[in-house]
DNA sequence: TTTTGAGTTGTTCGA
DNA sequence: GTCGAACAACTCAAA
């Protein structure tokens, strides 16, 4: 090898330098050229939404600076990621390049070629996990399979994982300087028009703002996450999501600080126990996306092939805008579109509701998410929305129509939260703020509320809307 | 191969 | 207000 033979370290969905094993793989080898592909082109990859695009842009630049600190630049390119490499790979003599594996059905079709290919031109390509736990392939039942119950993986998992300590990075040292496009000339901001106002205030992307959001949520989130996870009204998240989503922060890094704040004190046992398997899930749905590709297309469960569900894009428009006449539902819709991102809680009760009671395809749902999410993330989002449907693994029976009314009085019991994003019934009591069609008529006045055109009646009505769920999905069992 | 126990997150009804 | 049962059987995982 000739040590003066520099490395291309491709990152993708791996935005940080701790914690890198691709990036300390090409260190330890020599001289380093970080590299970042916007590859909309490649067939069978699935576009990036336009929240992500905004959190891309955001982190790109961040991991640019985080490089640039270290004498490295950054090189941006654009197109099939296939070409884009062999093009940089000439223009740099590059003898090898490293990434850190992805796991959509695409990308793995796509990066397997491309390994294919450099490998017979004579370039070592050599892929790593930076982003889950265990590989989706080191856990399988005592058979062979792929779990398909929650429980039993979580427990295969946790009995099987070893994780050591992260390897020091070796010194970077700069390969030669190679064209970069501009960030800018991406065009992942909006603009006509600039809607990420919300996200600007409540997201800092980039590795430093996930490791300061993960020191915040151990020092003031754990102690209180096993009691609070429900409560969207309460800072009860660890808001990690989209970090995790793009990488700037590993599952790895998660486990050791929240492993090392509950051994140092046993009171944070059960919290961490509580949150843990929380990232516990996310490995589930990558387990589940790696082993059933078509889980973002069709359910999981084949019956579900059959089911007869409505086509109706105005109850769609109504759900996605957060105008169905359920504050907590509303709230929570208009959290996702302001902020890009909404409390879990919240989204189990905004997904029941679209499919069960308004018995919309789950897969129209996805897509809104997908388009909104600051953390969209298709193993995660496929897995969750079959979850609910009840097509996926380990799904919620039929009968499990969650009660957007009961749902907020329990969850949002002084209305703190739908006060914050339905503000035209704030000044509802909070006895009617998950209820406002039972207030009395001077109540409604007294609180500037008029049904029908300043907030609207429900959609549909609960118990209706429950019972009609209930005989569609007995149909299915027919 | 067969058997057995268990399965994230809920709601409603009736005592 | 509170509590337990019913809601359905089925599939999964392991013994």
């Amino acid at each position: 090898m000739v040590a003066s033979a520099p490395s291309l370290v491709w990152f993708r969905q791996d935005l940080r330098l701790a914690d890198n094993p691709a990036l300390i793989a090409a260190a330890a080898a020599g001289p380093v050229i970080p590299v970042y592909i916007l590859d909309d082109e490649t067939r069978g990859l699935r576009g990036i939404g336009g929240a992500s695009k905004w959190w891309l842009h955001q982190s790109l630049r961040s991991l640019a600076a985080d490089l640039a600190e270290r004498g490295l630049s950054l090189v941006l390119r654009r197109g099939p990621a296939a070409a884009a490499l062999s093009e940089l790979v000439r223009d740099s003599s590059a003898h090898s390049v490293f990434w850190n594996r992805c796991y959509e059905p695409g990308t793995i079709t796509r990066d397997s070629a491309i390994k294919q290919q450099l490998t017979a031109e004579g370039i070592r390509a050599a892929s790593f996990n930076a982003n889950l736990l265990l590989e989706p392939w080191e856990i399988t039942t005592g058979g062979g399979d792929p779990y398909r119950v929650f429980t039993p993986f979580w427990r295969a998992l946790c009995a099987r994982l070893l994780l050591g300590e992260v390897p020091p990075m070796p010194p970077l040292s700069p390969g030669p300087k190679l064209r970069s496009d501009s960030l800018d000339d991406w065009n992942l901001l909006p603009t006509k028009p600039d809607w990420a106002g919300g996200l600007r205030n409540a997201w800092q992307p980039g590795e430093a703002g996930a490791l300061r959001q993960l020191d915040k949520f151990i020092d003031e989130g754990l102690g209180r996450y096993a009691d609070e996870r429900n409560r969207p009204d309460l800072p009860s998240s660890s808001s990690l999501s989209p970090h995790l989503h793009w990488g700037e922060i590993s599952p790895g890094q998660i486990w050791r600080a929240v492993r090392r704040a509950a051994d140092a004190e046993p009171a944070l046992e059960r919290h961490a126990a509580s949150y843990l398997r929380e990232i516990g899930w996310r490995e589930f749905s990558y387990h589940l996306l790696y082993h059933f590709s078509y889980l973002p297309d069709r359910p999981l469960r084949p019956e579900f092939e059959r089911f007869d569900w409505t086509d109706d894009p105005a109850l769609r428009m109504a759900w996605s805008r957060g105008k169905t006449g359920y504050p907590l539902v509303d709230a929570g819709m208009r959290q996702l579109w302001q902020t890009g991102w909404m409390h879990n809680r919240v989204r189990m009760v905004v997904a029941s509701f679209l499919i069960k009671h308004l018995l919309q395809d789950w897969r129209h749902g996805e897509a809104w998410f997908w388009d909104t999410l600051v953390d969209a993330d298709l193993a995660s989002n496929a897995a969750s929305w079959q979850w609910v449907a009840g097509s996926g693994a380990d799904a919620a029976p039929y009968f499990r129509i969650m009660n957007p009314i009961l749902q907020g009085q329990k969850f949002d019991p002084n209305g703190d939260y739908v006060r914050q994003f339905v503000p035209e019934i704030a000044d509802l009591p909070t006895e009617y703020l998950h209820t406002p069609w039972t207030a009395p008529a001077d109540v409604l006045a007294t609180a500037g509320i008029e049904l029908g055109r300043s907030y609207p009646y429900p959609l549909i009505d609960h118990v209706a809307g429950r019972n009609r769920a209930l005989a569609a999905f007995a149909r299915l069992r027919e």
